[in-house]
RNA sequence: GCGCCCGUAGCUCAGCCCGGAUAGAGCGUUAGACUCCGGAUCUAAAGGUCCCGCGUUCGAAUCGCGGCGGGCGCACCA
């Protein structure tokens, strides 16, 4: 709340302990009062000490408080409850403090590498990518605000089974399930690939996806009805493999890797102009192809093979495969079989495999890097398309050949001194695996510094599931959620709720503003606020059960209602000065405030301060355990607080200047620090409502 | 079977890490809000065996153990 208040308070109640009992407090705890009343800061001390003490903590408490030494900021003391020490701050002061102070820059140490959305470039994103994206990029905002050198990942699976199954939907599209509505899907797939990049004015950029999305899915269904369709699938990952390998290939298996390529590039473009829709962006886009061709593996598998952590199998179920043993760590005990397969009998490489040598150059301990290019996509007028996270540098993304590679990005890339990989908790296992493997690679320090970002999936609602026109089963419409299945095509569309929200927030600014023009940007912003809460407000190891009137809600807990506090802040500065009364404090009136009569600080007016006061502590808070709904608990908690303040406390009407400048002090606080913290979470403030 | 997560108001969730003040919000329901800085707001009411049991403790939603219910993992898929 005030700078180093902390500090003086702990070594106020080292010092007090020592001399009032000879004993070394235990761990000193802050906590803040549940009501205004109660004061400003809570020291639970004499609940530890009496258990040392063994005396009542009431009486060691009432001991305490006149005996501790603290700085002037402090107005006075209470004994409160069983035995809480609370402080009340000097109002005035410590407002005026906190409006003077700089926001804390932290030191810069080192580099952080975020990984997040790492969609599979074959069909649309869905709400559970929505979630994986909006959390990656607030933990990016996070860090940033605390001073942290932040590179924004994005990785493209784009050699993978799921781009070959769409792949073979294109190419085999005749021997699938229901060959007429896959001939139809392929064949404006086709259409739509074969305008990319330079496709028409006006084109929907995600109706490639929504084709792919429906032909993913049937595709799927396919291979369950004929097996023998599989072969296809095998046959196509070959050539893709192969491709990005640089084998010599046939001239049939060329076509196919080249349409794999171009299919994935495409489809990426949906998945960069969805995000950038609702603020995400990224600095790299690190590609599996490659990884392959870079040989990346070998190197890891080199690494491997000189630290003795991975075998060849000779016999039993994994003979001819190159494992991992695994039985021996503790995090693995228990398992039926502990071993993980590295290189397939066939001697192809598995994901996990391709994901440790990933691993090992994020953390810059593989040895050997990518070349880099801009990535290639531009608008009408040339210009990049997508722009980094900085908001300034083009976008990047690797190559695996230094042809046409951009010799001034070498080394620009990877080499966090801590690498965080957002992906949901279904793939902890795969996690640990890969950081066991780094470790044993030779690197337990680069494993240590490797973090699995986990948080729960994204689910929908039996009655969500039917009205996308899913049949349920009996059992499956009395379950609390339903799964969503990219494979099966059951999701809902990242772009249709957005779509939605914009619509939904046109028409609240229409009922708001009649016959008005309905303005795009400010509904954009409402829709992109009310998406960014709805995905961060919740515990990240909850499972999301996804509702559409829940996710549309503009009232009570919603980026909406944040945004609304926000607008009214300004709104009573501009009428301020509209009225010819000072608005916005500057430094030297905001000093003054330090002055005033604490009796214009009352109660009511406190409460929002002593909120504001928190911010700081909230961002390091949320940063040390990962959990940024901290930051929505703590703005609604600001909004409820000012909110509340606007309808109890006017401030054109204050009795006088200095009630007035007490008040607007107070409000110039809360218009900062929303500022401040709708810009962690990505929520934009609009001009109006 | 083993591992992880969840269980708090009709619904959706905070609080649990670090035991302590009357268990808090939002939605929904009901009743209200000034010729006044925009009602996407505010005020208030009703609504709770904090899944169950045992233990530790002066004190347990919070810690430990044992259950119950639900979910997710445990591939030569990703």
């Amino acid at each position: 709340m005030i700078p180093g208040l902390k500090n003086h308070v702990e070594a106020a109640v080292k010092d007090a302990c020592r001399r009032l009992w000879d004993v070394e407090p235990p761990r000193l705890v802050l906590e803040t009062p549940p009501k205004v009343e109660l004061g400003d800061l809570a020291l639970p001390i004499a609940f530890e000490l009496a258990k040392v003490l063994r005396r009542p903590p009431r009486k060691i408490a009432e001991e305490l408080a006149p005996a501790l030494e603290l700085p002037s900021i402090v107005a006075r003391r209470s004994v409160e409850g069983g035995g809480y020490v609370n402080l009340f701050l000097d109002r005035p002061k410590a407002l005026a403090a906190m409006l003077v102070a700089a926001p804390e820059a932290a030191k810069a140490s080192g580099k952080v590498i975020v990984e997040h959305t790492n969609i599979n470039p074959n069909k649309a994103a869905h709400i559970g990518h929505l979630r994986n994206a909006v959390l990656g990029d607030v933990l990016v905002h996070l860090f940033r605000r605390l001073g942290k050198h932040v590179e924004v990942q994005n990785y493209l699976d784009d050699t993978g089974v799921q781009v070959a199954d769409v792949v073979v939907g294109l190419e085999h599209a005749d021997e699938l399930a229901e060959p007429t509505r896959a001939e139809e899907l392929a064949s404006e797939i086709r259409e739509v690939l074969g305008a990319f990049p330079d496709d028409a004015p006006g084109t929907e950029p995600r109706r490639l996806g929504d084709l792919t999305w429906d032909l993913y899915a049937l595709v799927t269904r396919s291979y369950a009805a004929d097996p023998s369709l599989e072969e296809r699938r095998k046959a196509t990952l070959h050539a893709i493999e192969g491709a990005a390998l640089g084998h010599e290939l046939s001239g049939e298996a060329r076509a196919t890797a080249a349409l794999a390529s171009r299919l994935a590039e495409a489809v990426v473009r949906c998945h960069l102009k969805t995000m950038e829709r609702i603020g995400v962006s990224y600095d790299l886009l690190p590609r599996e192809s490659d990884i392959l061709g870079r040989r990346f593996w070998q190197k890891a598998f080199d690494l491997l093979k000189a630290a003795g952590a991975t075998q060849l199998e000779t016999e039993g179920k994994n003979a001819g495969c190159w494992v991992m043993k695994l039985e021996g760590a503790k995090e693995f005990e228990g398992m039926e079989d502990a071993d993980k397969v590295l290189v397939r009998s066939n001697g192809t490489v598995t994901y996990t495999g391709k994901d440790v040598a990933y691993q090992l150059w994020k953390l810059g301990d593989l040895g050997i890097d990518f070349e880099y290019e801009k990535a290639p996509y531009v608008n009408p007028f040339g210009e990049a398309e997508f722009i980094a996270s900085d908001g300034t540098s083009p976008l990047y993304r690797t190559r695996h050949d230094a042809e046409g590679a951009d010799p001034s990005a070498r080394g620009r890339f990877g080499g966090g001194d801590s690498v965080i990989n957002v992906i949901d908790v279904r793939q902890s296992y795969p996690q640990k695996v890969v950081k066991e493997a780094v470790r044993r690679a030779g690197f337990p320090e680069g494993a240590d510094r490797s973090v699995h970002f986990a948080y729960e999936m994204v689910a929908l609602t039996p009655a969500s599931a039917e009205l996308l026109g899913v049949t349920l089963s009996d059992e499956d419409r009395g379950r609390a959620y339903v799964e969503m299945s990219g494979r099966k095509g059951l999701g809902v569309k990242a772009d249709d709720l957005v779509e939605r929200l914009v619509e939904k927030a046109i028409e609240q600014i229409l009922d708001r503003q009649p016959g008005e023009r309905p303005d795009l940007s400010r509904a954009e912003a409402i829709a992109i606020g009310a998406l960014r809460v709805y995905m961060t407000r919740y515990s990240r190891n909850k499972v999301i059960a996804f509702d559409f009137d829940e996710a549309l809600a503009f009232e009570g807990d919603t980026g909406p209602y944040l945004q609304y506090a926000a607008v009214r802040t300004a709104n009573i500065f501009r009428k301020l000065e509209e009225k010819g009364l000072p608005g916005l404090l500057d430094a030297e009136e905001a000093a003054s405030v330090g002055a005033l009569d604490a009796a214009h600080l009352d109660d009511g007016l406190w409460d929002v301060v002593r909120t504001c006061g928190r911010t700081q502590e909230t961002f390091e808070k949320a940063a040390e355990t990962f959990e940024v709904s901290l930051l929505v608990r703590h703005a609604l908690a600001v909004g409820a607080a000012f909110h509340h303040l606007y309808h109890t406390h006017p401030i054109l009407q204050a009795e006088n200047d200095e009630s007035r400048r007490a008040r607007r002090a107070a409000l110039q606080l809360v218009a900062r620090t929303l500022e401040d913290v709708l810009g962690v979470l990505g929520v934009p403030i609009p001009e109006r409502m």
